[in-house]
DNA sequence: TTGTGTTTTATTGCCTCC
DNA sequence: GGAGGCAATAAAACACAA
């Protein structure tokens, strides 16, 4: 048996079928019988029972009116449905199963919502990662190139002062008053030097663990590090190596160096 | 006009709550 | 145990490109 899916369609067929038998002067033919068949079978259907009832679309005005009423409340009540019922001329199940598929909708809408706005925040997060990871391989590359210079300093002071051993040891007739004098002076100007190199490359130092240390607090979201563990007067116990170390992007900083128990 | 994808209305089966 | 909610699904209605 033929099925029609639309009142269009049922329409199209009968005009057509109405055309064919005033130009033939012929009978129905047997798919149009059938289905006319059909459609008396679904009338008797609908008055003898409500279940079969051919789905229908609500009107402009009732799915107005339920969308305001969903606004309000999207859950309904058994005394709100029957007063929405009767008020659009629906069966109150029409209605419970209008608010169903409407809180499904939403939900679905919602899901959407969610998902868009984890993404933006997902790429923000990226985005901020792929900075910060940027800044910890520039600090790094300067920490290690501070401990290359601060090396170098060291190698140059103990040449000067086996130089200047040197040239005391040769000055043997000079008397010991003087020879004391001098080497006094050479010491404490070798020591100058020594300490001199070592504020200036230690003041460098300080300023890369301040900068990185900020650059910690706005990272400590990712990796749960907390900056108010280190502080700034403990950072001499760095030795150069573990402060390299410590800024490399390979290995996760770690705190235990300070804290053997974690 | 027709095929196809989408939306809307309705059903079914399961679960929870009172 | 009945009422109501939800997820999954069916099927009708609709939109639209070819």
């Amino acid at each position: 048996m033929k099925r029609f899916h639309s009142s269009d369609s049922v329409s199209a067929f009968i005009s057509s079928e109405e055309d064919r038998t005033q130009k033939t002067n012929e009978g129905y033919s047997s798919d149009f019988q059938a289905m006319l068949n059909s459609l008396e079978e679904e009338d008797y259907n609908e008055e003898t029972s409500h279940v079969s009832e051919k789905k229908r679309r609500l009107t402009l005005h009732q799915v107005k009116a339920l969308e305001k009423n969903f606004e309000v409340d999207n859950k309904l009540e058994p005394e709100r449905k029957l007063k929405l019922a009767e008020e659009l001329c629906l069966q109150p199940r029409q209605v419970a199963i209008w608010f169903q598929n409407r809180r499904a909708r939403w939900k679905t809408k919602q899901l959407e919502r969610d998902y868009s706005t984890l993404k933006v925040n997902y790429e923000d997060l990226r985005l901020d990662y792929s900075n910060l990871e940027q800044k910890n391989e520039a600090l790094a590359q300067k920490a290690k190139e501070l401990k290359a210079k601060l090396r170098e300093e060291k190698v140059d002071c103990r040449h000067s002062v086996r130089d200047e051993c040197r040239i005391s040891e040769s000055d043997n007739n000079a008397s010991v008053h003087s020879q004391n004098h001098d080497f006094s002076e050479n010491k404490n100007s070798s020591a100058i030097t020594e300490d001199h190199s070592n504020v200036s490359s230690s003041n460098e130092l300080q300023n890369c663990f301040h900068l990185t240390d900020s650059i910690a607090i706005m990272g400590n979201r990712y990796q749960g590090y907390q900056p108010h563990l280190m502080k700034l007067e403990e950072q001499s116990l760095f030795g150069v190596e573990e402060s390299c170390n410590f800024f490399s992007v390979d290995q996760a900083p770690t705190l235990h160096c300070y804290f053997p128990g974690l």
